[in-house]
DNA sequence: CGCCGCATTGACGTTCGTCAAGTCTAGTGG
DNA sequence: CCACTAGACTTGACGAACGTCAATGCGGCG
């Protein structure tokens, strides 16, 4: 799966995916340090001492490469690791007894998943690779053992999970109270800036999931992604190519978010 | 605030509520024990020595009163502990820059609240007692340090985080995926399972929301909730009078939420 | 006893889902 | 290199579900 470069009409080139690259390796597992990694600071805590992060490097055990559209883990699984990824995309969901099925999240580098298997050890929700995918595998127990000795850690654990239920609470609000155009809005942007910190660009960027799976995790069906899309690009707010999308024009976006449904 | 018995209609005096009522002490805040509350298996880890136990009791600071309508903590606040629910039931609730509204859970005895503060070190919602209520006050800095030497206990809080995500994916699959019907019959069902889980009957409950604040939660309108409840109530599957709602039939209101919305 | 907030119910309108063509694109194989 | 195909996407027409607005009922509390 190559990466597509940007149309032509492109501005001055931006890489548009992390180019994260280490000595290759054609493991389907290698072992790896989080000391003299990259996005460190977006899944460790930070200023720890040296002797603090060589400690840490023991709580990666190894990587695991995941191929698009394949499964990181699957709903009823043991749970055994959380995952912090690497490189790639990923989408979690869960899926009802009636076959329902509803994307929780979409998680890119530097994010965590796994976090809904503690409670019973088992996880539930399906993790999938929308690409290509490497992450770092931590097996709980010894995030367990390190998070008692290095408190630094312990409270960075806390932070992660207790960031995933405030994120979801703003999923809630959007599921429960914004119509389409506000939903889908809101998820353009939220994407656009996860990006920008990143380090890419904060205005282009390419999709990596399907309207389907949009419309899954904002709760509306594809045809109404899709006339929503089209709908943004009529208005001058957004170019959409397929899976490419350009930001022209953020801020009205932002003001559609915002705006109280009752008009 | 009285509890309002059942009425007349009711068969055998089943207790609606929690009776949970320690030696009254009429100050706002009074020292109190874990290793001696009725409530222990719902917040704590099971299986501690009494040492654990008795250390954990350290972690219990006070207790605190809420009356109905006011704020246990409001979004925005420094947070500084968590929250168990000894009697008392709440709600939490997000709220948008533009005004609007979510609620993100409703809260009864045994519950945790305050997670969603750990990540900035401030509230994001507001947790309002929908009666009078009282709590467990829990200091997250001594919760922590506590866990670094009781593994059960960090475990536990790991636990009941996670069981949180988890309960909120099952919301987004609610909000995302399921017709009005479903979700009303889907939130009756939890809180019947809930309040039974607690010794309380199983089939009558009192309601402790308005119609508002369920539409709020289901992420639909207040006259929905109405028309909704009036519907199984004609199609015998509960009596609603008011906030006193009886469920007649289980089972159909199970396979209203299980059924496939594409009919 | 009367008031006020909450709940119910009806009539109507909007939004979004459904169904059905049809188009585009990336990937495949000749 | 080009034709072919399958999956993804777009667009239109229509209808159902739910929101909106408004009137009325009910009950708890002062």
């Amino acid at each position: 799966m190559k990466e597509p470069p940007l149309p032509a009409q492109s501005a001055p080139t931006i890489r548009l995916l992390p180019t994260v690259h280490l000595h290759a390796v054609n493991a389907q597992t290698m072992k790896v340090a989080c000391s003299n990694c990259n996005l460190r600071e977006l899944c460790m805590p930070v200023g720890l001492s040296p002797q603090e992060l060589a400690r840490i490097d023991e709580v990666v055990a190894t990587r695991r490469k995941v191929k698009r559209g394949t499964t990181l883990f699957r709903s009823g699984e043991a749970f055994e690791s959380l995952f912090a990824i690497r490189t790639g995309f990923f989408k979690t969901c869960v899926n009802a007894e009636d076959g329902r099925d509803q994307v929780t999240g979409f998680q890119m580098a530097g994010e965590i998943i796994g976090l809904d298997g503690i409670v019973n050890d088992r996880h539930t929700c399906d993790a999938v690779a929308l690409e290509d995918a490497e992450v770092c595998v931590m097996p709980f127990d010894r995030i367990g053992e390190l998070a008692r000795e290095v408190s630094a850690l312990q409270h960075h654990v806390h932070r992660i999970m207790s960031r995933e239920i405030v994120r979801e609470h703003g999923v809630m609000l959007l599921l429960g109270s914004m119509r389409a155009e506000e939903r889908l809005a809101a998820f353009v942007l939220n994407l656009a800036q996860r990006l920008n910190a990143r380090g890419f660009s904060g205005s282009e960027l390419v999709l990596r999931m399907t309207r389907e799976e949009i419309g899954s995790y904002l709760g509306m069906k594809l045809e109404t992604v899709s006339r929503t899309f089209s709908k943004f690009a009529e208005d001058g707010l957004i170019e959409v190519r397929q899976r490419h999308v350009r930001i022209l024009n953020a801020a009205e976006l932002q003001r559609i978010v915002n705006q109280q449904s009752a008009q």
